[in-house]
DNA sequence: ATTCAGTATAAAGTATCAAGAATTATATCA
DNA sequence: TGATATAATTCTTGATACTTTATACTGAAT
């Protein structure tokens, strides 16, 4: 009974750092620190409630993963973000959304199958509901469930990457303009491809998925005059 | 003079986690430290001569790239790698090189042609003179030239993280059994395509490129009788 | 042989010191 | 009197040293 108490202790046990870095990071992702403003380690620490150090090593890995840009003697800022980055990232999310759907159709697991046929439920009852954080939710959530699917860790690593950044985008430039009835009907005809093992047609279909979002802002840059 | 003397140490003024970082980086890559070994903090600190800051921090960075393991309060280990490992970073180098060489053969510029050109010849030379170190650097400088020449960051960056991974894997488990001539002739073929601008052809030649190499691997895991 | 206690060791986090960059104020020159 | 340049002060990062806390190991006792 000692060890499983000491278990489930060291289970929640999380170091500051880690705290912080997910504070931060969902904070930056969210829109909440704004693109080009600056991170003072003293002041966020005030903020947090703790010494410089955690906050430093959180910097560290928000560097990494491309949200914060350092420049050494001066401090972290929150990276900026152009309509050209995210286009970026598209292009490589949508072969991956690809290679995802296509080895999903071949290795899905009927457990699998379950939690993807959830994730899709979900979202339909959130469309039909007009819930608009809970789509953002269950959206992420469905593709998700398709990379875990594939039993490739380093895929559902990667993508998770992208994923913020795009998510992050979302939320800066384009809050109200996602067409959610749109992406449920993909999102359905993706996951049929799945369930039938058809490789090829679940692979056009999601990287169609991400094409189609591309195709969205890059109207979008035209209607913004925003040059490259 | 004075100014100038001060931008230059300024131009060359690198932190000392960075410095840190990129010497573990590039231990653990080329398999000086072993998977498994434990880095311990203060020991690291004598031996590189800093103190537990910047070892901690760089420490915290090659833990967001999969480089090392940390449990927390124990301390931080160099990561495993297992074969299905290397082929799950494998799997999406495939797709990742594909898409490279096809919008390389689009975008490319003659600047962009002129380097892979170079990496390509020099690429030729050590593999004539039998040097390897000299044709592993030049392999890895090919293809991140395909990469640059795509102009989306996004791309270089996460490629640049997959290669490492695969890099590491060749040192430790696999040090002298690549066949270079091989490389040699199906680069060749690849650059034939991008220079032509020949986008399908372009892509599907990088793709097998990896997927030899995915080939390779099983057949070592065979060999060895590695069960996933 | 097993368990519990005490000690040693290493990580986590705080406080402190040093050094570089930015801003402001003052002085000098036009 | 205004503008520019330089010096000084302040603020922030970079790095070290120190304290605390948890884990592991060793030894003794049941």
């Amino acid at each position: 009974m000692n060890s499983s108490m000491g278990k489930l202790k060291l289970q929640n046990y999380k170091p500051l750092r880690e705290v912080v870095f997910e504070y931060l990071r969902m904070a930056i992702i969210n829109g909440e620190f704004k693109p080009g403003e600056r991170l003072m380690e003293l002041q966020m620490g005030e903020q947090l409630g703790v010494s410089r150090t955690p906050i430093r090593e959180a910097i560290r890995k928000l560097e990494l993963e491309g949200l914060v840009t350092m420049i050494p003697r001066k401090g972290a800022y929150v990276a900026d973000m152009s309509i050209k980055d995210v286009l970026d990232v598209l292009e490589v999310r949508g072969v991956l959304e690809g290679l995802a759907a296509s080895l999903a159709a071949e290795r899905r697991s009927d457990d699998d199958m379950e939690i993807m046929e959830k994730a899709l439920s979900e979202f339909e009852t959130f469309v039909n509901a007009s819930d608009r954080d809970g789509m953002m939710e269950k959206d992420k959530a469905f593709h998700e469930a398709i990379f875990e699917s594939t039993h490739n860790n380093k895929l559902v690593q990667i993508t998770q990457g992208l994923q913020e950044q795009v998510q992050r985008f979302r939320v800066v430039f384009f809050s109200e303009s996602d067409d959610f009835k749109q992406l449920l009907s993909e999102h359905t005809e993706i996951l049929e491809a799945i369930r039938e093992g058809n490789c090829d047609s679940a692979k056009e279909k999601a990287e169609r998925h991400i094409r189609d979002m591309e195709e969205t802002i890059r109207i979008f840059r035209k209607k913004k005059n925003n040059i490259y």
